[in-house]
DNA sequence: GTGAAAGCGCTAACAC
DNA sequence: GTGTTAGCGCTTTCAC
């Protein structure tokens, strides 16, 4: 592989003048195009592990996600691609697969191969951080929070909740359950809670506790709690989904079962991009993944460029878009222009709720 | 950011010692110990940028796909993840979007970070490689082509075509038509060319070119050749979609306007793991991504490792699973044991049938 | 505008 | 088993 020497040997110039064409500083264009000609010549491509180790940084910048196989995650994914790759960053995506020992592991790479800065959703409330905060690497958390003093964008998870719930209040069913992820997640508390506060204010004779289910977030977990509650003495007539896969799965089990919503009611929340259902027989509160990836992604290049003001939240609002199912499937549209939404100086509890 | 020679210093031992200790050569028990105290206490990450330059090759291999929102990618990458990280390797997937630009700059980057190897879907059979190739980089090629003599893991794509096909034929349907993808990709051809085959040798009598129809391999094409081919002036009663996600469009179309499978005859070439329909209402010919990742990855960590023999291409049977669109639901089990499934030395194409 | 030279943090000979 | 040292390819003062 040709270095900089050897370009430079042939160009007749010194290193440091291809180093200096290489990254567009003021070089004669003589030697500029003398430089660029042997390059071509010698197919030389800068290393960029070499330059890392010189500048103390790359342009690279990594998304940990829990599951890769989530398209929540994957259409954040994109939001956050856009704007990097847009200002000149490359990501990496690694997916923890929500185990610790997974993604500490990345995150130990994200250190030691000196990365521009780490977009998290973290894979449970007890991600340590130190070591990467130690190093000064900014971060972002997105989607749930991490305990740490940070950036973070996060969805109006409990708003969610309540949106979905009260849509099916307002259709008329009356006992509503709710599946939702594992405890110690951030979001499924926070959406069971948007839940529980509506069943409390529009049905107070209803005992929800029995129909709360907590799961894994994906498919076998909606499946299983749906079954689960369908065994019930007396089964719910509706049910919250507090994401896509747990919808996935509930709905799955439902049309086995002959149940296909709405004769069960059924309320999502998050987009189910990859259902083939009648776009009115379910409730859908659609969280703005792209965008959360967007907004992640400025905040993060803003403090690689240095910004040091105290740690922001933004907070995400959801859109509604009841009864229809299909939506989220239109390819993705321009990045939203302008600057990252005025951040909220609250703690992210607050600013939820 | 702590160095080996602050490690070193604080040990009381040389640099070369810490790098033997954080390398597993061996280090005298005592001095071990002393080492990873000193390490902890400073908060020692080694740099791997340096480890990088100084090595030549780092531990990360990357996965360079053309559509990271579509599952049957983002299960491929749990394949390779779970090989390559039981082998010391991190996986970054970088998301091409089809676009030969930014595959180009991935591929770029692959070199300039002096990347182990590289698992590459390439966006089109125009992608060029001969830079890459040139750095002597080990690379697979996975589910498409790319015109170079590298290994390669593909799909019966031929085959699945067929089957799916024959199972519509059989279900007694007469007019079948078929989406399929971009005709410059290679498994959007060689799909159409299996139910091409089947009709002619089935229904002989049917001219099937006018129910032909190439065009994205997302939800959205598949949404506007199907309304083009219920506008047709003698509709097909079934359809072969040649991905998965071409076959969610057709079904939310059909699904929309009533024509719920199996009113109109659906197969589908590739599983639907986030379907709602009726396990039994389309045919899908479920393709084994999961371990086609899980191939790749061994491929390339044999080449890796200095394997030299001639390229080998690998191609997978695909699973026929007509009246299960639950199909791939399940968590992924284990990976397969054993070795790389014996090479096949063919031509890619002639292997395919 | 350009070149010489030091050094980023690590590994791998090479000596002992 | 352990220390010394050169050097991976680049960027960046510092001279000129």
């Amino acid at each position: 592989m040709a270095t900089i020497y050897e370009v430079a040997k042939l160009a007749g110039v010194s290193p440091a003048t291809v180093s200096r064409v290489f990254n567009g500083m003021g070089v004669s264009e003589q030697k500029t195009l003398a430089v660029r000609e042997a390059a071509r010549e010698l197919r030389f491509t800068p290393n960029r592990t070499a330059r890392s180790l010189r500048r103390q940084a790359s342009e690279v910048i990594a998304l940990v996600l829990p599951d890769i196989e989530n398209p929540y995650f994957t259409e954040m994914a994109r939001g956050v691609e856009d704007v990097a790759s847009a200002a000149g960053y490359s990501l990496v995506i690694c997916n923890s697969d929500s185990q610790i020992e997974k993604e500490a592991n990345y995150l130990k790479i994200a250190i030691s191969e000196r990365m521009a800065g780490v977009i998290l959703a973290a894979a449970s409330d007890r991600t340590n951080l130190d070591d990467l905060i130690a190093t000064g690497r900014p971060i972002v958390a997105v989607d749930r929070g991490t305990g740490y003093d940070i950036d973070g964008v996060v969805m109006a998870n409990r708003a969610a909740g309540e949106a979905a719930t009260e849509h099916l209040v307002r259709a008329g069913f009356t006992r509503i359950a709710c599946i939702t992820g594992p405890e110690h997640i951030e979001t499924a508390r926070e959406r069971s809670q948007g839940w529980r506060s509506v069943l409390a204010q529009h049905l107070p004779q209803f005992d929800p506790e029995p129909y709360l289910r907590y799961s894994t977030f994906r498919v076998d977990g909606g499946r299983e709690k749906m079954e689960e509650l369908l065994a019930m003495p007396e089964p719910p007539d509706a049910v919250v989904a507090a994401n896509n896969l747990l919808g996935v799965g509930a709905i799955q089990v439902l049309t086995e079962r002959g149940l296909t919503p709405p004769k069960l009611g059924v309320a999502v929340v998050g987009s189910l991009p990859f259902t083939t259902l009648s776009p009115s027989a379910v409730t859908v509160v659609r969280l703005p993944a792209r965008h959360m990836g967007v907004t992640a992604a400025r905040l993060l290049l803003e403090r690689i460029e240095g910004d040091r003001q105290p740690a922001r939240t933004v907070v995400l609002r959801n859109e509604m878009q009841p009864a229809d199912a299909h939506a989220g499937l239109v390819p993705p549209g321009p990045v939203p222009p302008g600057p990252v939404p005025p951040a909220s100086r609250e703690r992210r509890d607050e600013a939820v709720q």
